[in-house]
DNA sequence: TAGTAATGTGTATACTTTACGCATTCAATT
DNA sequence: AATTGAATGCGTAAAGTATACACATTACTA
């Protein structure tokens, strides 16, 4: 939604296109820097900011739903996506009031204020999504009701809107245990990566410090990543080795 | 709902009450007979099974709903309960007609049919729970458009209804992945018991043997069990120690 | 040509899991 | 009273995993 009038429109006819009482909150991580980042948005007349999320179209599959916010969001289509979590518990998900009020703070923006028994200002559970993107890939489209956006470090979060603390905390766990499960990496990284890559890289997901060599053997033995012959020049040091991720890995 | 005119009226004003778009499906695992038992229900008209579900109430945290469908069915309030995974893919729960003409198969009983437009007859996600209950503690509440119930063999389900099939086998992927983790077995089994016991429980929860020696150890490594002083007398046999789940082991 | 800082592997040790055997107990039978 | 069958109790050896750690190699710089 880019103009104050797809905002209205959206107010005032979204109820036709998605289901009410539903939405999708994406998690979505990047690496950048060497650290495991989160998109983090702020909407017009908010001080907190939140995860990005989305509603479900009627007659759209939940997966597909999924895909399709990510992509409105980043721009991006190649990413790792899984479901973790369906909230509907926090008591800030309940009530109504502070749910209505919560919302016209931004939609004022658009000069529209839901009214008590408008379907956007009542209760919503969400289905909580993580996505793994390249973080240079990612283009934010540009929302009339964002005021902006943040790729915040993993380990300083600060207090967010609703229940999105938690939201986080459940998307992290979630990702850590699908490390060495999935080749969740292949994205983040370039086709061919070398070893110091894959390490640090892993580092920032698992936030702790892996033995190198034992880092090594175990990806290896799982199978996840082969060693090429190819040889990466690098500065001024020992060139590394190129890696890629196996073919048949799972998810591939 | 027990008469045709409950099930009228909530036809007519369950919208008043329920979200729509939404429901909670259970899983619910016992313990029978030596074997990890589901609870299946089929409704008037249907020749297929499926597991009992139901409705979140609009201001009603999505936790207390769980624990409230489940008591509704089997009139049980002490339970492990855990949310495993949202369902929102399957083509048959997106198929406007079918949905509407399975629906009224089974409301031709309380002769209402819903409109295309009726808010049961949308297409609808559901949050799948999974549930350990104490099997001879169940009675299962009869209702008027359930035309029976099965207590099945979680090795021998047959084709159920929608994506029914697929949630239990989710479900049962769910549950083993917490075998070790939690005092599961708590509710299953009587506040003292012997390892024969709980070692018949755990193979038919995991569908596979177990080495009576190794499990002892590993059970009492984690700390889930303690050993206590007592025996008990079983027929022509030497008497094996009593066991209980230890204080303070997680979800306690 | 030596120095520096990074990368490349191997090996020994601790820990965990698995496999497996033999002694003990209870009651029914000889 | 001794024997036997069937189940329980509990230990020990072997295999497999994970962890800790060290030294050789390379590429550029001084």
């Amino acid at each position: 939604m880019n103009s104050s009038q797809e905002v209205v429109d959206f107010v005032e006819n979204g109820h036709k296109s998605y289901l009410p009482h539903l939405s999708i909150d994406c998690v979505i991580f990047s690496y950048h820097e060497l650290r495991l980042k989160v998109l983090l948005i702020r909407y017009h007349g908010h001080s907190q900011f939140g995860v990005p999320g989305g509603f479900i179209r009627r007659h759209e599959a939940l997966t597909t739903a999924a895909y399709r916010i990510l992509a409105d969001k980043t721009n991006i289509t190649e990413l790792f996506l899984q479901q973790f979590y369906t909230f509907g518990d926090s008591p800030t998900r309940l009530n109504h009031i502070e749910i209505q009020q919560n919302h016209n703070k931004a939609y004022a923006k658009a000069n529209v204020a839901l009214p008590e028994d408008h379907w956007l200002a009542e209760r919503t559970l969400s289905i909580g999504y993580f996505a793994l993107v390249d973080h240079a890939s990612v283009r934010v489209t540009p929302e009339f009701l964002v005021e902006e956006y943040d790729w915040r470090d993993v380990n300083h979060i600060t207090p967010l809107q609703f229940d999105h603390n938690e939201i986080i905390e459940k998307a992290v766990v979630a990702l850590r245990a699908q490390v060495y499960q999935q080749p969740i990496a292949h994205l983040l990284l370039p086709d061919k990566f070398t070893l110091p890559e894959i390490h640090a890289l892993y580092e920032a997901l698992l936030g702790q410090p892996l033995d190198r060599r034992n880092f090594r053997k175990r990806l290896l033995a799982l199978g996840l990543i082969t060693q090429l012959a190819e040889q990466r020049k690098i500065g001024p040091h020992r060139s590394p080795f190129l890696y890629e991720f196996a073919a048949g890995s799972r998810a591939d």
